[in-house]
DNA sequence: TGAAAAAATGTATAATTTTGCAGCCGAATT
DNA sequence: AATTCGGCTGCAAAATTATACATTTTTTCA
């Protein structure tokens, strides 16, 4: 096995390792991080952590579990910022979740609906939910790159180079 | 000063520091709770945390913060319950849908939603039909056994005895 | 290139959190 | 009343996590 040394292929492999199972500390995290190759020590694993915002909570059913957010929004991010009301956007499989606040779901969703993205099959709206569907195979970063055009304002968008 | 000993009163107070200000250990909350007048100390105050499901993540690129869930839901509140109109649970992929009486989608969507629980990104409800959007990779049973928390009838509350 | 600066990491340790255990207190039972 | 039971808590120690500092690795820039 070779060993690899990539940082943020190092914090996906954690990303992906806390999303599948459940651990109640980081040594053993560094078990599994180890096993796939990465040779760091508890140290890294805790600093890792810390950026991707990685949690500790209590979970009745297993005692302690961490939690990854697939949160997007920096924490410091200005609120103003986001425009229409939307609150922040997760993402699962081929699914975007966007919250809202309440009652501005069908509104931004119909933003959504008149970019007519290709990769974006659809959306569904409660009052302060808005379920994107995107196309099969399309990478989460991808999406997220479209759905921004949406929900960030433009000023903020670095202008483009060129 | 009078010394409160009522738990609920506690960790309310608790809640409510937490949501006033950022604090980065235990300690420094306990400080707080104590000039409130809970005279407790800081192993009550974990204790406490893991009860209301306080989670600690980093705040920006540097330092710790702790958070706890906007909604509670108070464990013997519900008089009536609302999961009596679920009728059918299936799942696919990361997703569950639920099946409802109708017009008690978005009653129970929004019970499912003040569990706050880590695995699930969001819902979306229309009359009689709940989307549930699960992060990715969380099992099919951690899901299941989340929903059942909300949707299963109270009979795993205490009993008499028999 | 190579020097300097910046970033990443390990080591050791500090800081923080969790927990086993025993005592306390109030409610229920005898 | 006394006993039992169960929940809550403090104490102290164990367990876990974060970090200061030194070192190594990578990047930058002339």
């Amino acid at each position: 096995m070779p060993v690899k040394k990539n940082i943020s292929e190092r914090q996906a492999a954690l990303r992906k390792i806390l999303q599948q199972k459940v651990f109640d500390s980081q040594e053993k995290v560094l078990e599994v991080l180890r096993k796939q190759g990465f040779n760091v020590t508890q140290a890294t694993v805790s600093r890792d952590m810390r950026q991707l915002k990685v949690s500790k909570v209590s979970d009745s059913q297993y005692g302690y579990r961490y939690v990854v957010s697939n949160n997007i929004l920096p924490e410091d991010e200005n609120p103003k910022s986001w425009t229409d009301g939307a609150r922040e956007i997760m993402f699962s499989g081929n699914l975007a979740v966007i919250k809202t606040l309440p009652g501005y779901a069908s509104s931004i969703a119909t933003l959504i609906d008149n970019i007519k993205a290709p990769e974006i099959l659809g959306t569904v709206a409660g009052d302060d939910t808005i379920i994107v569907v995107a196309q099969q195979g399309v990478p989460f970063e991808v999406l997220q790159g479209r759905l921004k055009t949406v929900i960030a304002p433009p000023s903020s968008r670095k202008k483009a180079k060129g």
